[in-house]
DNA sequence: TCCCCGATGCGCATCCTGGTCGTCGAAGAC
DNA sequence: GTCTTCGACGACCAGGATGCGCATCGGGGA
């Protein structure tokens, strides 16, 4: 999952940063509201954390433009004031959920999870492939009932490919949900990563769980 | 589906041909306004992206150009700026849709695959054709609801056709769609491809699924 | 130490070519 | 109308080149 914190306090961003990185997802950050415009725009975030008060662009204004590109991504607001009348134009805008301040990281890691698997339909928490067992609010995978260590970076390639499932995905859309803009995609890690994640919960041959599409990408789950 | 991608900075294009060739397209590029409109007269591309800022020849003249000639081609702008201005000009151009720099890999391929399925006027994002089901966006096929493996290729001739459906199609059609500029047309290759695909999905004699329309080309459907 | 990621080389699926065989259809003879 | 003949077109096969995917190694960083 790909996460954009657009907040101007520089404290307050930094600690949403670092606990949603610490949590696995591949997190980016904007400072004020053109800037984060900018971002939204360059990349499909799964999920955008949106300060209200900003500067150069406020948050609504920003959200009124996203929701008119139809931009994908969930949105949850962030804001000092609790009104009725500010949540109401906050859900209005198109926000898909609202955080007042302050907020202890924890609601912000459930709001996040919940949105993040909502904007894949997904109602369920926990994905189950053959025997394989993922629980996306504990972040815990099992195979065959036995728990399997899996690292950061593992688990997100593993996430998206869940959020995925029977679809055929490329390399690019999963360099694209992993990571954030520090890395440039002229690389093979993408078939590392697949390659650590079938050693850890698909060991056989041929494998049955991630499946290779030569020339396309890879699929996870269907059959045959 | 066979794009064109116009495009002066040379990172960025060949970002986006990698990323559309690994997700099957036939991609051709062109690093100026007059390459670009030799290519496209030169080609029935599907798509064409295009840059608004390029030498030679800016985008819009270019796509002013083209829809003088009557090009069926649809076409994604891409742009630095993003004004309401702007954006008017575009469409009123001709242009089908509008992607502001920077964008994410992951959204042109959104874009051109909502325009390759609009330009087919396929509404729907599967075709059924007997107990064949071809799911265009999860890229996976099933005969009688078993799975079938089809190579890049294989696939890219399955999606055209059914692009296609119950028209005839010509060899040269199937070639020009799933072939870009490096090969040449002097062989048999789109009759073995139509062989392999007859083996995996079609494999009762006679045909059903796929009938051969001798001195013309194929059909696919279209029962009796 | 564990995790992360770029690079290299090998093996094989995929892809294409060229050739041969089978088959369809038109035209002509009866 | 029917049968025959011939030409052309399409189907299928198999060998070989290509390039993709995978495993692995090793350096760098937290």
């Amino acid at each position: 999952m790909r996460i954009l914190v657009v907040e101007d306090f520089p404290p307050l961003s930094r600690a949403i940063v670092q606990g949603l990185q610490e949590a696995g997802y591949a997190v980016d950050s904007a400072g004020d509201g053109e800037e984060g415009l900018a971002s939204a725009q360059a990349c499909p975030y799964d999920v955008i954390l949106l300060d209200i008060m900003l500067p150069k662009l406020d948050g609504l204004s920003l959200l009124h433009q996203l929701r008119k590109q139809h931009h994908p991504a969930a949105v949850l607001l962030l804001t000092a004031k609790d009104t009725v009348a500010d949540r109401v134009m906050g859900l209005d805008a198109g926000a898909d959920d609202y955080l007042v301040k302050p907020f202890a990281f924890e609601e912000v890691l459930a709001r996040v999870r919940a949105m993040a698997r909502r904007r894949y339909g997904q109602r369920e928490a926990q994905v189950v492939i053959d025997d394989l067992e993922v629980d996306l609010v504990a972040r815990t995978v099992t195979r065959a009932g036995r728990p399997i260590a899996l690292s950061a970076r593992e688990y997100a390639v593993l996430e998206y490919l869940c959020a995925r499932r029977g679809h055929v995905v490329t390399r690019m859309e999963i360099w694209d949900h992993v990571y954030d803009f520090a890395t440039e995609p002229s690389s093979n890690v993408v078939d590392v990563y697949i390659g650590y994640l079938r050693r850890k919960i698909d060991a056989d041959h041929p494998h049955k769980l991630i499946r290779t599409r030569r020339g396309q990408g890879y699929v996870l789950g269907e059959p045959e």
